[in-house]
RNA sequence: UGAGGUGUAGCGCAGUUUGGUAGCGCGCUUGGUUAGGGACCAAGAGGUCGUGGGUUCAAGUCCCGUCACCUCAACCA
């Protein structure tokens, strides 16, 4: 075989990973790059993956109580400027529609990058009592952030996402709220994406422009690099203030109400496959893989193979597995390495000699492991093996996390751990200014607050630390 | 915005130094043989060499301009 074979590249990069990434992201057809620099044009098979995302996720929004809506995608410019940290944070980087029906527009609009304000502004509008209270919306919608550099999933200048908005009657409900959406997120990424995550508050330096604080959680790719994988936000009465959000209470007082938001965008595509992949390319979580079973026929000629692979097709499917038999003309070898690339969880081996003996051959691809298993009890088989390579991946990515959080207490110990490819935990005094010591001597950044009490100094300063802070360089 | 690099077939690249018929691998098409870890044989299709101008008998190759993209830096919930 030739060496420019998907497996041998990729195998031959594997120490440069988001040389890897890109690669396998791009070569396993899950995108291809848009006319518009930094967009991406999402292919099915990649698609599925958000599908499955957004099933999970909106279960777990409704038992929550949220509904789902939709609002504009252009905004007038002049809702963008009324929260006036919100403006200043996103103003570098939003896309502006001048022109429209063959005319200079009287006011510009701006392509959302985020809702807040569009949605702020239809909730003063609906909120009158306190019974109007709690509202709690979700939309799935795309935005667009014009960014300078862009990377498929991370960073792309339009991407999908969903973003939840609630109001409160009072500041203790709102940040219940938030805290709650943070621990869907978490439980979300565990059960559904077998990927571990740290939670916790962001420094006042990360948090959302216009929030009064936000919590995150970060994820640990395989090369010691941290991702933000979904944010939650306590907005106060800011968004409320900026928009007119007022509800008369029980007391008869007109009061603003307290909002928040929370979101996960497409780049979660991205965390898992940079968490999971191996030099082989994907590996797909059960719960989201797009496709959780493959059947290879083997010798597809020889009477009875294609039958019996059809009839194992339709009661796997029967059972609610995602599963494609692939008849195609190529090799045994071929499909074997293809499907392993596109991470399917469980492949199965069905030819003659199976036949014969009532078994079939499975292979799983996180451990790569193969193993023999009687035919008629071949559904059961895949199901509980989705659930165990499910579970080994998630305790896999966890252990590998844990192993590679650090303790630090010097800035060069800091250096040291996130070159090593590491989480780096150390005290913090609080202050923006070592904060920014950290970010120029070590290009690392505080990803979460991990512990408000703690008798710890402050790496940078020594002075008593305020929290203790996970420090890592980030995509 | 600072520095460097690349544009040649769907993808990855060679050819540019020294100007002389447009090449290679993969992929694709057709037919056949194969099949438990990326099979083999044979025959094919596919390119105004990013773009505009110049030099020359002759330009992918030399000269000038221009556009796009990439990497690093910077910037970036």
């Amino acid at each position: 075989m030739a060496k420019d074979t998907f497996v041998e590249q990729i195998a031959d990069i594997d120490t440069d990973f988001p040389q890897w990434y890109t690669d396998v992201v791009v070569k396993t057809k899950l995108v291809d790059y848009g006319p518009v620099k930094g967009t991406m044009v999402i292919r099915p098979y990649g698609y599925a993956i958000w599908e499955n995302i957004r099933r999970e996720l909106d279960g777990r929004f409704k038992a929550a109580g949220i509904e789902n809506a939709y609002f504009p995608l252009l905004i007038p410019m002049s809702f963008m400027t009324k929260e006036a940290e919100h403006v200043e944070g996103f103003a570098p980087e939003v896309a502006v529609v001048t022109h429209a029906g063959g005319e200079k527009l009287a006011e510009p609009l701006v392509i959302r990058p985020t809702s807040e304000t569009i949605i702020g502004s239809m909730y003063g509008k609906w909120i009158q009592s306190y019974r109007d209270l709690p509202v709690l919306m979700n939309q799935w919608a795309n935005v667009m952030r014009w960014e300078k550099t862009t990377r498929p999933f991370l960073r792309t200048s339009e991407f999908l996402w969903q973003e939840g908005h609630t109001v409160h009657a009072s500041e203790e409900e709102a940040m219940e709220e938030t805290l709650k959406m943070l621990a869907v997120y978490e439980e979300f990424a565990r059960t559904c994406l077998a990927m571990p995550v740290l939670t916790g508050r962001k420094t006042e330096k990360e948090k959302f422009a216009g929030a009064v604080a936000t919590f995150g959680m970060e994820a640990m790719m395989h090369d010691g690099k941290s991702l933000q994988a979904g944010t939650t936000h306590y907005l106060g009465q800011n968004f409320a203030k900026a928009f007119g959000i007022q509800f008369l209470d029980k007391d008869g007082a007109l009061k603003y109400g307290y909002t928040t938001s929370f979101g996960v965008s497409t780049r979660l595509i991205g965390a898992l496959i940079m968490t999971h992949g191996d030099k082989r390319g994907l590996v797909m979580p059960p719960v989201v893989a797009p496709v959780q079973a493959v059947i290879v026929p083997i010798a597809s000629q020889k009477a009875g193979v294609l039958e019996a692979c059809r009839d194992l097709k339709q009661k796997l499917a029967a059972a609610g597995v995602r599963v494609v038999l692939d008849e195609s003309e190529n090799s045994p070898g071929w499909k074997f390495n293809e499907w392993e690339m596109k991470g399917v969880p469980v492949r199965i081996e069905l030819g003659p000699r199976d036949l014969e003996a009532g078994k079939c051959m499975m292979a799983r691809r996180d451990t790569l492991e193969k193993g023999e298993y009687a035919l008629d009890a071949a559904v059961q088989s895949v199901q509980a093996l989705l659930k165990e390579i499910s579970e080994n991946m998630y305790a896999s990515a966890k252990a590998r996390m844990e192993k590679r959080i650090v303790r630090a207490a010097s800035l060069e110990e800091l250096l040291a751990g996130v070159e090593g490819g590491n989480f780096v935990r150390a005290g913090w005094c609080g202050c923006r200014a070592c904060e920014d010591k950290v970010k120029e001597f070590a290009q690392a950044t505080a990803r979460v607050l991990d512990g408000e009490n703690t008798s710890e100094t402050c790496v940078v300063c020594g002075k008593k630390a305020e929290s203790t802070v996970i420090f890592a360089r980030a995509y």
